[in-house]
DNA sequence: GAGTGGTCTAGACCACGTA
DNA sequence: ACGTGGTCTAGACCACTCG
């Protein structure tokens, strides 16, 4: 119990108001009251009022749609195995290639690749044990359901290890996976290590995946090693919260 | 190329300017100029300089310590193993225990706990395969390094599975882990399903945790199963994005 | 006391979609 | 034409910390 709140400010009443209702579910389908009408209700400015609206902005709760009003946000994520692929349903030991099960589900996916070769990125370049300055070749990718993205994957390999390869060096889906190309190159990976931060997306990212305010991103590092613990790939993921939930299957190690 | 925008608005260009600044490094350590001097520069009024600085109090870069003045973030998030433990160090093949790890690293660890007995809550009791009103254990921890919360962690067991362990029930920290008792009992765990949503706080865990504007959380779901495939354990954590990134490895399945 | 950010007022004009 | 939210102005008073 916190010791009685120092009188919170009127706009906190009223997003604690607002979210309540929410919470309730109140507003399902139907607008929030207007900014006007709630200013006349609370006795107030239009400002103190966007001020409470815009807690509920950045909590992800509700969004604008002008000039219809502002709406309860609703979403259904599609769930994310990094292990195994793409899917909508509860964990389950399938692993399907990713436009096979979107499609399986009714959903148009389609994807957009660029290949490049660059220097690779500091991140990057830490992750594969490059020298500054080395080459990488990597595959940009935006991926999308139903006309929205929902994933940005950047796939980046050592230039000298891939530059033989037609397949990874072209901007064109590989139905075999990148992987398989790898390994019939000789690079066949055993361990992948992942890294995860999340954060508010930075406005390059707010506009390639097209976020909303109040949407946080993960950024997802995947470094794939040889047997012989040679990196050989580095992913770099970003994947907008509103969109996605990740599900792994891990075995017990620890007693 | 985007078409030539349609004329940032004035508080755009504030925050971009701000932001790139910001990226240059520019205020390591002092302060942002002060609204008045920003509506100075800007020739604006004080609240459209306060829009722009709250673009970037969202975007996670800096916060207001007033009266001091706005200021840059920076983090140095732990490491987060749900495989093996927590450290500071990137991925290596150790698993300690946490206090173990953490005061290594000269840093006071502490925790507090609850334990109290529940009707299984519906996330809950939808993993845990337990009908309405089934009672579950609960142990409620919340983490702090040198003070500062940085992870909540809600262990619920079905109650019938420990009623008997004095150590599952009492509000005291279990240096041989929850998880060896429940073996000890009967219930060696096998695999794991990890679940994982990112999203901004609710009013709940930003009290909670004390999260600052701008940072996210991820909420990670654990289901334990036995060889037998019963649940027997459900952990619900909350992990500021400013404080904690996760690291995980995992053996290659797929080609 | 001076300067900081936090809250709030009472207006104004605009772009946009819908009716 | 109307109502919606988006932007912006020019003030005001307050709580807090620091010198």
């Amino acid at each position: 119990m916190p010791p009685s709140q120092p009188s919170p400010s009127l706009y906190t009443r009223i997003s604690n108001d607002l979210r309540k209702r929410i919470n309730a579910g109140e507003f399902s389908g139907a607008p929030l009251p207007s900014e006007a009408s709630l200013a006349a209700t609370y006795k107030t400015s239009r400002i103190t009022v966007r001020k409470g609206l815009s807690e509920l902005i950045q909590e992800g709760l509700i969004y604008a749609d002008r000039p219809r009003g502002y709406f309860v946000r609703r979403r259904s994520p599609m769930i994310y195995r990094p292990q195994h692929g793409f899917g909508k349903q509860p964990p389950s030991p399938a692993l399907d290639r990713f436009l096979a099960e979107m499609t399986e589900l009714g959903r148009e996916a389609s994807q957009t690749i660029e290949v490049s070769v660059v220097p690779a990125p500091p991140i990057v370049r830490q992750r594969l044990e490059l020298e500054e300055g080395e080459l990488t070749a990597v595959r940009r990718r935006i991926r999308l359901l139903d006309g929205q993205p929902y994933l940005t994957n950047d796939s980046y390999y050592p230039y000298g290890l891939v530059k033989g390869s037609d397949e990874i060096m072209s901007p064109a889906d590989i139905p075999r996976g990148a992987n398989a190309v790898l390994a019939e190159l000789g690079h066949q990976q055993g361990l992948t290590v992942h890294e995860y931060e999340w954060r508010m997306p930075n406005p390059a990212e707010k506009a390639r995946l097209d976020i909303t305010p109040g949407t946080p991103v993960t950024e997802e590092i995947l470094t794939g090693y040889t047997a012989a613990e040679v990196p050989v790939r580095c992913v770099i993921n970003c994947l907008p919260g509103d969109r996605i939930k990740m599900v792994l299957e891990i075995e017990h190690t620890r007693t």
